[in-house]
DNA sequence: TAGTAAAATAATATGATATTATTAAATATA
DNA sequence: TATATTTAATAATATCATATTATTTTACTA
């Protein structure tokens, strides 16, 4: 008992012939006569009854015919979803972020893929770098969004845009209405920052070592917002990227600062594993991303 | 795609590993990569990403799975159903019988068949032998169980039992004292009888007039039963299966005839398409009834 | 650095499932 | 009543799907 053969059966049924169902299947009559025997043999049951010229199911024939016909259905449904998916009409891609960039860019980003690309589930966790590593060599997300270093050399890292980390203070700090500022001045205040493992905390303490200018940490918040909503109260002065103060330096409650002869610079980078087969899906994330188009 | 296909695959899923598939199944590995392979190439998808040497489901892979294994289902449960059918653990047996017979005789041939064969439908019609013959040679039925004479050269007649009908009157009527009754004295009583078409008003019309004697009907009633009642009730006598009749004869209610020389015999047939298949149960089903146990 | 295990690949063998050709049986048609 | 026509069964053979064997590649392990 195949697929073949109860198509084969089906179609006999329907038409109520051998020869008739031959051609609807475009194959012969013999060919038909001996799926149905074979059928009959395996299962050990007569399925038609030749009565007035006609075949008429027998009752184990009408049995089978109602789960061929169940069986089909199935068959079909399977194929089409499959289908589907190829054609990347449904699909589900998991994705990975880092804090900042999941909380800052990849809201947008998922919007703007799922309005070119309907009925994709894209569900996502935002975790630190170690962390979305960990879960691509776990296998439990496809593609990452990162703003820290890779160790795992099975993960291929691949740039994805350039990201600045800006001082910022209130629009009511004394910094706020100088134009240059030396970054030695950073000694005298109160510095507000994330917690230990943050990339943003890293790069931060990176830059600064290696010029050389001495800073005391105040305060330490693993909340990027929490940090803002602090700065703009005047309580210290803090690092952040450039994508988490859009609105705020806009509207002017938070000040950037350029110090002279210092920027701190990162790479945010699109990391996947190496053994990872890229689907149509999966590239075209990608492309989405390099895009840029949202 | 096929079963064996969608078998291969599930299986691979259980195992993890393609050579683990093949060693159970019974086959060789590349026998296994190459089905998967196939599977993969006609449905356009990638099933499985290969990570730290392990077999992963793709997305696809994990839709397809659920597909398989519901299918799958669905064809263990055909094949165990027709298992059922062809072992007589399950299955359906149409009948069909004239008046009488489905009357006096059918309920417990019917119960005692299925007390040996648990699980199996019979569903019966009763109707007069000419409906039951057309039934027959529509297929509506498997098996029927007549009174009457056969007309197509299409249905197989087996004669079943003899049945012999009786002239009945009632206890108080002056002839259930008498030994001897001479047939010439029926033309002074009330006679009560089946309506026209009845395979009993048939015997008793050929006989009486194949004996020359003479007689004229009183009342005409479409029902055993009541023409039995009416008996009892001295409302005139009648003839009736011997089958009809065994608790009355044996309570006293009634009075079995016989008339001096005259007999009205008939047989019960049983009759099937010559073109209908003997499944085990239908051979079953005869061997029940012509054994006699019930 | 060799040894082990899993999977891919290629060549070939086997088995399932076609086709062609023919026969048999039943109907329809002249 | 004889003669096409239709339908299915049967047998011989051809083709295609799917198996095996042998080998290579790759990654992991001792």
């Amino acid at each position: 008992m195949n697929f073949r053969k109860l198509k084969v059966f089906t179609t006999v049924c329907d038409c109520g012939s051998m020869s008739g169902a031959a051609k609807k299947l475009y194959m012969t009559q013999p060919a038909v006569s001996q799926a149905i025997l074979e059928l009959e043999e395996e299962l050990d049951v007569h399925l038609f009854d030749r009565i007035n010229k006609k075949l008429l199911l027998t009752y184990p024939g009408e049995v089978l015919l109602e789960y061929a016909r169940r069986i089909h259905v199935l068959v079909e449904e399977a194929q089409s979803t499959m289908k589907d998916i190829a054609n990347m009409n449904t699909g589900k891609l998991r994705i990975g972020a880092s804090t900042t960039i999941g909380t800052y860019l990849l809201p947008e980003i998922i919007r703007s893929f799922g309005q070119k690309y309907k009925n994709i589930d894209i569900p996502f966790a935002i975790d630190n770098t170690g962390a979305i590593e960990k879960m691509l060599l776990e296998n439990s997300i496809d593609i990452g969004l990162v703003e820290g270093p890779i160790h795992s050399k099975d993960i291929i890292v691949k740039p994805y845009m350039d990201d600045e980390l800006f001082i910022i203070c209130s629009k009511n700090h004394p910094w706020a209405a100088r134009k240059r500022i030396g970054p030695g001045t950073i000694s005298d205040q109160n510095i507000i920052i994330r917690e230990q493992g943050s990339g943003t905390r890293e790069v931060f303490e990176n830059t600064m070592s290696k010029h050389n200018i001495p800073y005391s940490i105040k305060h330490v918040l693993n909340n990027t917002e929490a940090i803002k909503k602090a700065v703009e109260a005047n309580i210290g002065v803090s690092v952040v990227s450039e994508i988490a103060i859009k609105e705020e330096i806009k509207s002017g409650r938070l000040v950037k600062i350029n110090f002279e002869g210092v920027r701190f610079l990162r790479k945010f980078n699109i990391i996947y594993h190496k053994d990872k087969y890229h689907s149509k899906l999966f590239e075209e994330f990608l492309g989405h991303l390099c895009s840029g188009n949202f």
